[in-house]
DNA sequence: TTGTGTTTTACGACCTCC
DNA sequence: GGAGGTCGTAAAACACAA
């Protein structure tokens, strides 16, 4: 069903990628999350680095890391509480899901079960989560990559998931979140290689021989942090 | 309406760290 | 050994062009 090229682990490259946050498109114009989020960019989420432990809370406006978290949408003013009244705190969360705007109706459009042969563990293939419950995990994914044991639990009770759900999504979302940096290091690339290279610029290259296409698109990748 | 491509949940395999 | 990480993938849910 998946032509695809057969599996490649490369874990090096994992951890390379993950050096680098490029916040991603974001579209809640389709069936996607939220819109455009601030600049989380400082990150620098490697797992090495990963928050084994707790963090302090209580920002207001932007997270300690650098991003700006700013849900003023219309999208997100179906959350009437969910802002804490303007200002996102990782603690304020409402649980009555249903007070939120849903454009499909999620639950309700699972139609099989599962049939013989598989090895879920739910007896629905996959649930779709409500725009509140993505919401919230979003911004908790703008507020740390790698979350908590403790905000998981909070997170699983306030979103009426389990832990495993919201440990998975928040793997799923790293994932997410490397195809799209792969995508945008595949495109400048190719655009590195296909563009010809203007003449005073060259004449500029040429003074600096030693710099190659893949190291500038590197220190390309690592200032657009900043 | 339908075919197709993309995104979203969920899992297994494998790896690393404590 | 367990928890949690990435990676690849299955299949449902969804968007959209024809």
């Amino acid at each position: 069903m998946y032509p695809n090229s057969p599996p490649a682990r490369l874990p090096a490259q994992t951890l390379s990628l993950n050096t680098q946050y490029i916040p991603p498109p974001y579209d809640f114009g389709g069936y996607h999350h939220v819109p455009a989020l601030g600049d989380a960019s400082t990150n620098a989420w490697n797992p090495l680095y990963a928050p084994r432990d707790e963090f302090p809370f209580g920002f207001q406006g932007s997270s300690p890391c650098g991003g700006q978290l700013s849900f003023g949408s219309g999208e997100l003013s179906g959350t009437p509480a969910a802002a804490g009244g303007g200002s996102f705190s990782p603690y304020n969360f409402i649980s009555a899901q249903e007070t939120f705007s849903s454009r499909r109706k999620p639950h309700e459009a699972i139609r099989a079960t599962i049939s013989g042969g598989k090895t879920r563990t739910k007896d629905k293939y996959r649930v779709v989560y409500t725009d509140h419950q993505r919401l919230e995990l979003e911004k908790e994914f703008q507020y740390n990559r790698y979350i908590t044991m403790r905000r998981k639990t909070e997170l699983s009770m306030a979103l009426s998931l389990s832990e495993r759900q919201v440990k998975i999504w928040f793997q799923n979302r790293r994932a997410k979140e490397r195809k799209i940096n792969r995508k945008k290091l595949q495109n400048s690339q190719q655009a590195s290689t296909t563009t010809p290279t203007p003449p005073v610029l060259g004449a500029l290259a040429d003074a600096h021989i030693t710099s190659s296409p893949s190291s500038n698109i590197l220190s390309d990748t690592i200032s657009e942090e900043f």
